[in-house]
DNA sequence: CGTTAGGTTGAGCAATATCAAATTCGGTGG
DNA sequence: CCACCGAATTTGATATTGCTCAACCTAACG
């Protein structure tokens, strides 16, 4: 079974690496997420649809080698990718609830998921899975901060910030599972589809990304990006991983700080009526 | 209590109504929810902020009467608002699990809210609420529905596709909740808010307002926006609702359909592996 | 070697931003 | 009722960013 076809080997264990990160697993957890990264694998070649929008969903899945995407297509063809989608990351299963897939999710390059009805069933709440749901909600809460932190870059940032602010992102996701090394990792993806994700044209793509060559910022040569200055791309892109489980502690809410940008806000009003 | 401040009178029983639409209420759920609403006020005047970004979140609450916003600002000053929280959403809860406030969230007119840690105790699953979890659910899956909205708006559509889609998408909200009718409702925002939603500049807002108001599509006076011609607003933003609990039956969930935009696609090839 | 997908380059253009100056509007004090 | 104030809207002029089109180049692959 020689299959190095995609570009980077998943590590073993994905599951398990992944989930031990945000949760405790009990022994049986551990040996489910096995038997779920076990199971024959689903092959998807690039462009291949795994997930078509407004349908109704089977089985949720994962992404166990190869990269995936989610996105809406506009009647006149443009089209705008949601998320990309990474090994260890779940393929219809965002939130509790899923009556039907909100976008359609199709491979980018040749892909390789598994089945995980457990997923359902962690969602049910079923007492031997019970980290797991809690693993499984931290990752939709992750998935939201990665929307907003998308929302963000297409609305209020320029080519180069949206570029810089994504490969950190990126960058980021693929450290945290162990795919990603030395600011350096296989990013299989055409300059097309990298338009897509920042809602950019192709050629804008291109410029930028010599542009950052051009600084000595990144380099990017045959699908493998490396990060030479990576604080100035954090900076440039205004990037701050998403510490979701460290909080800033404050026991005064909603009181004062950060300036927002022309409002007047009276400051202390808040009273019972 | 003469409550006229703001421009809009909330439905009473506001949160039974909009929960019933979701799901099937016990008498006890309902019960719970009356009690809600029927709490203190807490009162804030607009630019106040509610929820600081990456701060705890001590109590989810709820819009009883009043808009707010989600926000994140950088470092220039430069603004975008990820959704705008109408009477009956939730501040502070779109996920289940909640370390830390992925955004910030302020009053943009005169805002009334009330504390509602039930929310917190249906997540915990006390069986007596099982009914408010699950329309939780709903509603995130729901918020979550408006983000990819949002991100395909800021991505991929011009200006005026972006006001049309999301008026649409605003009076479709609106109208859900009894606040809308005739096509027509209160939109208390200023201009330059809607910029910092669609991701365009306070100008370049006003004059696509006017070009739809040339065009006898809308007409905005004073807070209150009319729709003139819906089907013609539809249609220039792709607007369709989403129509989240009818699904479209799909038993081939994966093969052929809808045009992907340039991709060469091999269109049967799903395999074991 | 011819074909093809993807990348690169140049030139002109369109959409949207920025800047600056009115103008209108909803109060508010006299 | 009037004069005035600040905020929001409107308008014009100009600047930029990023898009489109079209050509050309390059590497992989049968």
């Amino acid at each position: 079974m020689s299959s190095s076809a995609t570009t980077m080997q998943p590590p073993s264990d994905l599951l398990v690496r992944r989930f031990s990160k945000l949760v405790a697993l009990s022994d049986t957890e551990r040996k489910v997420l096995r038997l779920v990264e076990g199971r024959a694998r689903l092959t998807y070649r690039p462009g291949e649809r795994i997930l078509v929008e407004r349908t109704e969903i089977h089985a949720p899945s994962i992404v166990i080698s190869g990269w995936a995407c989610e996105s809406r297509v506009l009647a006149d063809g443009r089209r705008q990718i949601m998320n990309v989608l990474l090994p260890g990351d779940l393929i219809g299963a965002s939130v509790r609830v899923h009556p039907a897939s909100p976008t359609g999710v199709s491979a980018l390059v040749l892909l390789r998921t598994v089945e995980a009805r457990e997923i359902k069933s962690a969602w049910r709440d079923e007492p031997h899975l019970s980290n797991l749901a809690a693993a499984l909600d931290m990752i939709a809460f992750e998935d939201k901060a990665f929307a907003l932190n998308h929302i963000v870059r297409l609305g209020r940032q320029t080519a180069y910030e949206r570029l810089a602010h994504w490969l950190s992102e990126l960058y980021h996701r693929l450290s945290e599972r162990g795919l990603a090394s030395d600011d350096t990792f296989q990013l299989p993806l055409t300059q097309e589809t990298i338009a897509d994700i920042l809602g950019l044209s192709v050629v804008h793509v291109n410029r930028t990304l010599q542009q950052m060559r051009g600084e000595g910022i990144i380099e990017f040569k045959s699908g493998q990006l490396s990060i030479l200055k990576p604080e100035v791309l954090l900076h440039a892109g205004e990037f701050s991983p998403p510490s979701p489980w460290t909080v800033e502690l404050a026991d005064s809410p909603a009181i004062m700080s950060e300036p927002v940008a022309a409002t007047p806000a009276p400051a202390e009003s808040r009273t019972m009526l």
